[in-house]
DNA sequence: GCCAACGTTGGC
DNA sequence: GCCAACGTTGGC
């Protein structure tokens, strides 16, 4: 069991969508870099844990708790020429881009970015480090229990 | 809108 | 394989 923090632009999806979805699970489409895909294909595992992360947004966070709810897959965007995730270079015979679904578990009261600094047992997270910008990165053990151990 | 940081592309 | 140019990310 693995824990992982996957960051999505509210306007696309957000912690609140993602509960709404059919199932509350959402194919996690439009990863579009190999780190990231890699981790996907590669690492995850169904019921691993997520810190769902609002990025690029008036308030920057932790949004909610989720689960990876599938092993990994082709993402189906690549191959549709009208989606602004497709690519050409990309066919059914040979998919570049993976995917696992991602189920709700439970909404949180934001925890901000700035509010991730803080503490010194977060110093070491990925999403903190400067320049980083992945937009899916393993979480240790010890970062989930600090994080999860101070919910309500 | 700015800008730092990073990843990808493509010519050589 | 190098590296400059370009595009993207994402906080502010």
């Amino acid at each position: 069991m693995r824990y992982w923090l996957m960051k999505s632009e509210p306007d696309e999806a957000s912690i609140d969508d993602l509960a709404a979805a059919p199932g509350a699970t959402l194919p996690w489409t439009g990863v579009r870099n190999y780190q990231a895909r890699n981790f996907m294909r590669d690492v995850m595992q169904p019921g691993d844990g997520v810190l769902f992360y609002h990025s690029s947004c008036p308030q920057p966070g932790i949004a909610g708790i989720a689960q990876v709810a599938s092993s990994a897959y082709p993402d189906p965007t690549q191959f549709a020429p009208d989606s602004p995730y497709y690519d050409p270079k990309a066919s059914a015979e040979s998919p570049r881009w993976m995917l696992v679904d991602v189920s709700f578990v439970r909404k949180i009261s934001l925890i901000p970015l700035a509010a991730l600094r803080v503490p010194p047992e977060l110093s070491e997270m990925r999403i903190l480090v400067k320049g980083n910008r992945l937009s899916i990165t393993p979480v240790t053990a010890a970062e989930w229990r600090f994080i999860t151990g101070k919910l309500a």
